[in-house]
DNA sequence: ATCGCTGCAAAAATTTTGCAGGTAA
DNA sequence: TTACCTGCAAAATTTTTGCAGCGAT
């Protein structure tokens, strides 16, 4: 296994302890479960992609989509869209590392995790110039990977 | 009506007969008329938007999902997701000013076009330092606009 | 003992497809 | 005439929801 350094996501479990509890939502099987595969992932996975990773039977995928709501709106998954209408979702990495772009072969989906951003300073002035508040953006690069070139 | 230059669309129909034509197809009452919703219309309009826009009983919602896929591989409309899972489609704009962006407020969805761009240098980086070719983006802004405040 | 959560099943929403007849070229 | 295209209906996907029972706190 390659070595990793900002793919660490170990601190999710004792997080998601912590932030259920102070919601008084629960600690249960199926969201420690998710949230398992999705530590041991990378990249963004499909809530029917997280379905097949998961034991047979441990967990439906009614309870995924409700628990990647959950974990969308605690912060603690990131969701993202690859041009295909499906929802994908990643884990947010500990601390304020979390926000990143990928870059997407549109031949086999491959993706690899970019670490530039959009330019803050432009993305205030885009904001400012029109009156918005609290603005964000969603970035993703499509391209040809060398095996697929 | 408010003055518009970059949203001027009005090449549309000849160059769908064109290139229409250039490749066998047909100019068709549906495909005028869609063409003419998006027309009149400065930002991505989802399959639904389209079909409601459109006369009554003028063409069958397979037929919109079936024009736009047809219009986005000749690409004269290009598909934009606004992070809510359906697809949305704009007219591209004669010449290669195509290229833009948009700023959504999560308040109401009101659209604000964004001429401002991802710094092509910096694609260019991302693109050679993981070896990819023919790399493009997709941005969009998220905010909450004035009134929403 | 609560109140939230889950599985199951059904529904809703979005998108795709097959086919017979109609239409542009 | 010959492909291509359309409407209609059905199907396939993706996502949401209702409800009764189970489970974490």
């Amino acid at each position: 296994m390659k070595h990793s350094h900002h793919h660490d996501k170990q601190v999710a479990l004792p997080e998601l302890t912590r932030q259920l509890r102070q919601k008084a939502r629960k600690v249960t099987g199926p969201r420690q479960a998710i949230l398992n595969i999705l530590r041991q992932h990378p990249h963004p996975l499909t809530n029917k992609e997280i379905f097949s990773r998961l034991p047979k039977g441990e967990c439906d995928l009614a309870t995924i989509y409700r628990s990647l709501h959950l974990l969308e709106n605690m912060a603690m998954v990131q969701r993202y869209d690859f041009g295909d209408g499906v929802a994908r979702y990643e884990l947010v990495a500990a601390g304020a590392a979390g926000h990143h772009h990928h870059l997407i072969c549109t031949g086999c989906a491959e993706v690899v995790e970019i670490e530039d951003c959009f330019p803050h300073k432009l993305e205030k002035q885009i904001a400012d110039r029109n009156g918005f508040k609290a603005v964000t953006h969603k970035l993703e690069f499509f391209g040809l990977c060398p095996e697929c070139q």
